[in-house]
DNA sequence: ACTTATTTGTTCGTATGTATG
DNA sequence: ACATACATACGAACAAATAAG
C-alpha cells in the first residue's frame, strides 16, 4: 500500500481543511469555541499530524480559527459583526473591521410596486418604483445581495445618480434628504438558491440571513424598501440593547 | 402513455405541494406574496389544474398559504414574528400572536464555564455554572432549541426552581433578581445538524437562526448567557428601531 | 510554588506521485 | 528515458507554552 494514494486529484489536507470549515460554518463548531486537538483529529480522519497541521494553517490563514500554543486551537469569529442601528451603512460597518468595502451594481430598472413593497411604501400598488439589485463585497469577498426600491416620482435621477457614485446616501441627498433612519429590520434565513449561490460565490445549500428593512425620513415618511441575502457565514448580525 | 403514471407512489399533487413549500421555505416565494395562477403553477408543473389545486389545497390546511377568491393565491406569513427588545419573553410573544406557548426542559446540570461562556459572564474560566437546555413550542411546533448559562454560586437554587416553574424570570426573581434585560442579541444562520433537525422537527439541510443573547442586571452585571437555534422558516426577528 | 499532562510549534528523515524540460 | 523540482503524506522526536492538580 502506498501511503500517499492520489485520492482523485484533491489533497488529503484540503479535505481536512473542508471538512473542519464546513462544521464552522454550519455551526457545529461554534466562534470562540476549541477544536479537537491536531492529534484527535488526526486520529479521526486517519491522516498524519502533519497533514492536520497543514489543514489548520490554510484555515488560519484565511482567518477561520486561531491557534494557541500549549492551549488549542480556535474558531476565529470569522463573521462581519453587522450592528443594526438606526443609521448603518454598509461602507461604515466593513471599513471599522479593518476591510475594504465594494459595491457592484448589477440591474436598475424601473417597476411596478407589487402589493407588499407598496403597503411597506405606503403607495399604491402598481406605483412606479426604481428597483436597484447590487452585490456588497468586504475585501472582495461577496457579503450580500440586496434589492432597494425607492419612489420613481420622488426620486427621478435616482439611477443616474447610484450609477455614477454607487451610494445610496448620495442619491437621497441629491433629492433633498438630509436625515434619514432605518425604522424596521426583519431577518430570517434561507437556503442559498442557485443565484444566490453564484452571486455570492456560495455552496449550493448553504444557509442564507434574509433582511427586509425600511428605511424612513425623519418625520416617519417611508424612503425605501430593501430585501437583502446575506451570506450567513460570513456575517454576525448585532443587535445592541440599550 | 397513460396520463396519470403511477411514479413511483409518491402522489403527483404531494410532488407540486412540496416543490411550493421548498420554494416558500428557501425564500424563492417570499412571505404575502402572491403565487402564480393555478393554470401558470399547472404548465410549468405538466399537471392538471386539479392537481395543483390539491397541492393549494394541503398548504392552505397547514397555513401557509392562503387562497383569495378573484385575486390570487398568498403566501401566509407562517413566520411567527419575534420582536427583539429590551424585554422580551417567548410566552409573551407567542401568546400575542394567539398561539399556545410551550417549554420543554431537556436536560439541566452543572458545567465548568468556557473560556467564552467565561468572558461573556465575566466570571473565570471553569466556574460552576448551571447549564439548562430547553425546547420551546407554539401550538405544539417546535420553535428554538435552548441552552442558558447561569452562574451557579449566584443562582444555587435554580434548578429546582425551574424545573417546576418553567419560567427563568422567576429563578432570576426567587433569587432578587427584580429588574434584568437584554443587553446584546446576535444573530447568525447555519444548517441543522442531526440533532437541531430531530428536536425542531425539521428536514436536514433546513436552515436554523443562531442567537447568542445575553442578559444583564440593571446595572449592567451579566446575569445569564443564552445559545439558542431556531427553526428559520418558523421565525422572523423584528428589530425595530427608534 | 511545583509537578505533570496536554497541546501547539519546530525540525529532522523517508517516501511517493506529478509536472517540467 | 532521465534528471530535477515540487507538492504531498507519514513517522519520530523534542521544545515551548499552557492547563490542571
Amino acid at each position: 500500500m502506498t501511503l500517499a494514494e492520489p485520492e482523485l486529484g484533491v489533497a488529503l489536507w484540503r479535505k481536512v481543511a473542508d471538512s473542519i470549515e464546513r462544521k464552522i460554518s454550519d455551526g457545529s463548531y461554534l466562534s470562540g469555541e476549541k477544536l479537537p486537538s491536531e492529534t484527535e483529529i488526526a486520529n479521526t480522519h486517519r491522516v498524519n499530524r502533519h497533514t492536520v497541521r497543514r489543514a489548520l494553517a490554510a484555515l488560519a490563514e484565511r482567518g477561520l480559527v486561531r491557534a494557541e500554543r500549549g492551549s488549542g486551537t480556535y474558531v476565529e469569529s470569522a463573521r462581519l459583526a453587522y450592528p443594526l442601528r438606526t443609521r448603518t451603512r454598509f461602507s461604515e460597518i466593513v471599513g471599522a473591521g479593518g476591510r475594504e468595502p465594494r459595491g457592484r451594481l448589477l440591474t436598475a430598472c424601473t417597476e411596478a410596486a407589487s402589493k407588499d413593497i407598496a403597503r411597506q411604501l405606503k403607495l399604491k400598488p402598481g406605483a412606479p418604483l426604481l428597483r436597484i439589485d447590487g452585490l456588497r463585497l468586504a475585501d472582495r469577498i461577496p457579503i450580500c445581495l440586496g434589492t432597494t426600491w425607492l419612489p420613481a416620482e420622488r426620486f427621478p435621477d435616482a439611477e443616474e445618480i447610484y450609477r455614477r457614485s454607487g451610494s445610496m446616501t448620495r442619491v437621497l441627498a441629491h433629492h433633498g434628504v438630509r436625515d434619514y433612519r432605518r425604522a424596521e429590520t426583519r431577518i430570517t434565513a434561507a437556503i442559498a438558491d442557485a443565484g444566490d449561490a453564484a452571486q455570492l460565490d456560495l455552496r449550493l445549500g448553504s444557509p442564507v440571513l434574509i433582511v427586509e428593512a425600511l428605511d424612513v425620513e425623519g418625520d416617519g415618511r417611508p424612503l425605501l424598501a430593501m430585501r437583502s441575502r446575506f451570506a450567513a457565514d460570513r456575517v454576525q448580525f448585532v443587535v445592541e440593547q440599550d
